[in-house]
DNA sequence: TTGTACGCGTTATCAT
DNA sequence: ATGATAACGCGTACAA
């Protein structure tokens, strides 16, 4: 490539690869470009011809030498140890991602992704060495988790999305699942059931375990039993369908399912008996998906506003990022009771 | 922080941050641990030394400054600029992105990803800034698309996914639309339909215009007129209702659709309608995404293997950073067409 | 085979 | 306010 000289034509587009480069455009030193670019204090008058020939010019700071040099790249990494072909049908990740790159994009920040096609110790194993991060967020929805551990005790700064009673002193963001499980078995109680069945999540969640505490709390306080009433499902729609089942055999006159898919699950079976919802069996279900509101009859669920959750965490962990000495951040989002006709049949249509 | 010089421990986990610290614990010089690592020629017995204590190491290689040393990370970039309200749902992109993610977690290979939350400009902005990529995989499926160009004119080594003509000198992984268009068409067209009509996807894609062409291609071919045939849609399902009502007043008895989504589209309106798929009018969509077979009727459509194509322009990425002076890859997926009962009403199941 | 020494592009400290 | 200069951690000619 042979490049002409024309010093003439002051609007050229020049080509400036490093800061030396630059430095030699403009006749003054390195270091006083780097000021110019990271804000540093300048002459005004110095820092005017440096900007103007920044404009004419293609020049992009090295990423990785940034890096190296000062310790910020600007670049974060997402865990969200789930396998893809379940991830991205789910609309519980999906809008978590959402919240999460957008709030990076919108304050200029890259973002590395790994998903589940990995064994943990093999994630936790790539993201400590992918040294250009200067942080992570995690989706920590598990008992157990190595890669939560892992970046717990690493030196990367990390945000939790939900958390287990082990990470008290890392920042995170969760909702208090215990509590909204508690208030919708209080619902259902309150219309007057009395055999409130639950269909669980995983096990091996923590979502899971809380919603089961929850519900207990809610029919222990009522003085109802409930050791009968609980199946355990895995917060898919087949175990909706099946574990339903057996609670209507058992006599449920109303179930709280973990989550809107096992819902929808349940509400099949149900009708599939013949039986009516809510007259004969009040539905309800978490997390308030976009499907929630479509089913038939509208499912009774508790909204936590999954986009938000993942701006909020993007947003925590950046303020990490400019602050480190700060103590954990720790945010709790609010949830809501959304009470539809799965539950209150003859609610009035506004 | 203290720490024990305990020595004697010889399977104590130590701590080594750097090729220094790790020279000092071996006794041979930075570079030599280097080539090791890095599978350079090292004498057998100092090789093992120097592994031995790797082992009981914590090191993990600095990834900022392997790339600013030798050019070389291991991250690759993923551009897929479109919604993510609109990606995640989408079985199309979804499935493309899980092929991606496959092959490079299973290849070692770390990535950096961008939607559609930015413009263009900023992506590509973005996207040339950061300087530890080795690569990108872009999905190209405009007619103009700054990003594309931008990267291609760029000296990142680049993989389309989908392409235009302009882009003849690039890497790229696509199907043939014209032709596969065209199968489709001349599938109708042998049934006995003559009023084939064809709802378009969004006419500023590739596979939009691509397909138009094809379709006019088999119609031309078969003697029948089109010019009223053909209404524009947008590959949504909306697009598909509102479409297929317009051509059913133009008296169509067939109807190829841009892509699934539209066609589920289609088939609402053609049964509100009260007519009969395949009866009165035959019904063929694009891409045979996960739905298609449980559309009532089941969906005749052409047949992409959606993950194999994320997973090909992966590889064909990797190959080309492994060999940067080959030749660009160009790689044309084959498609399948896809018969079923929404074209060809009697076909015997099995 | 191994070690020395330089370069990668940037930031940051320290004189000036 | 500005310019040398030393890190940052690694790869790799080149010399030994």
């Amino acid at each position: 490539m042979v490049e002409k000289a024309s010093d003439g034509a002051q609007h050229e587009l020049k080509v400036a690869r490093t800061l030396d480069d630059l430095a030699a455009l403009t006749g003054v030193s390195r270091a006083t470009v780097s000021r110019v670019i990271n804000g540093g204090s300048a002459a005004e008058a110095t820092r005017r011809r440096v900007q103007e020939v920044l404009a004419r010019t293609s020049y992009r700071p090295n990423a990785a030498a940034r890096k190296l040099a000062s310790g910020r790249s600007g670049v974060v990494g997402v865990v969200v140890h789930v396998d893809p072909h379940l991830l991205f049908p789910d609309p519980y990740f999906s809008q978590l991602l959402q919240g999460i790159t957008d709030h990076l994009a919108e304050q200029g920040a890259g973002m590395m992704l790994w998903l589940g096609n990995r064994t943990k110790e093999q994630t936790l194993d790539h993201v400590l060495g992918m040294s250009f991060l200067d942080g992570v967020i995690i989706s920590a929805h598990t008992l157990e988790d190595p890669v939560v551990d892992g970046l717990l005790s690493s030196d990367l700064p990390t945000v939790l999305i939900g958390h287990r009673r082990a990470d008290r002193t890392a920042s995170y963001v969760d909702i208090d699942n215990e509590q909204a499980a508690d208030a919708i078995t209080t619902h259902l109680i309150s219309i007057g059931r009395t055999r409130v069945g639950h269909i669980t999540g995983s096990r091996g969640t923590v979502a899971g375990e809380d919603r089961v505490t929850g519900y207990q709390r809610a029919m222990h306080r009522a003085g109802l039993r409930f050791d009968r009433l609980m199946v355990d499902g895995d917060f898919t729609r087949e175990s909706g369908v099946t574990s339903a089942a057996e609670l209507l055999e058992r006599g449920a006159d109303a179930i709280f399912c973990a989550n809107d898919a096992s819902a929808a699950g349940a509400l099949e079976t149900i009708r599939a008996s013949g039986l009516r919802v809510p007259e004969d069996v009040a539905l309800a279900g978490f997390d308030d998906v976009d499907f929630a509101v479509h089913l038939d009859p509208p499912l009774t669920t508790v909204r936590q506003a999954l986009r938000q959750h993942g701006m909020e965490a993007a947003r925590a962990l950046l303020q990490l990022l400019g602050d480190p000495g700060h103590a954990p951040r720790r945010v709790l989002m609010p949830t809501e009771l959304v009470i539809r006709q799965s539950s209150v049949g003859g609610v009035p249509h506004e």
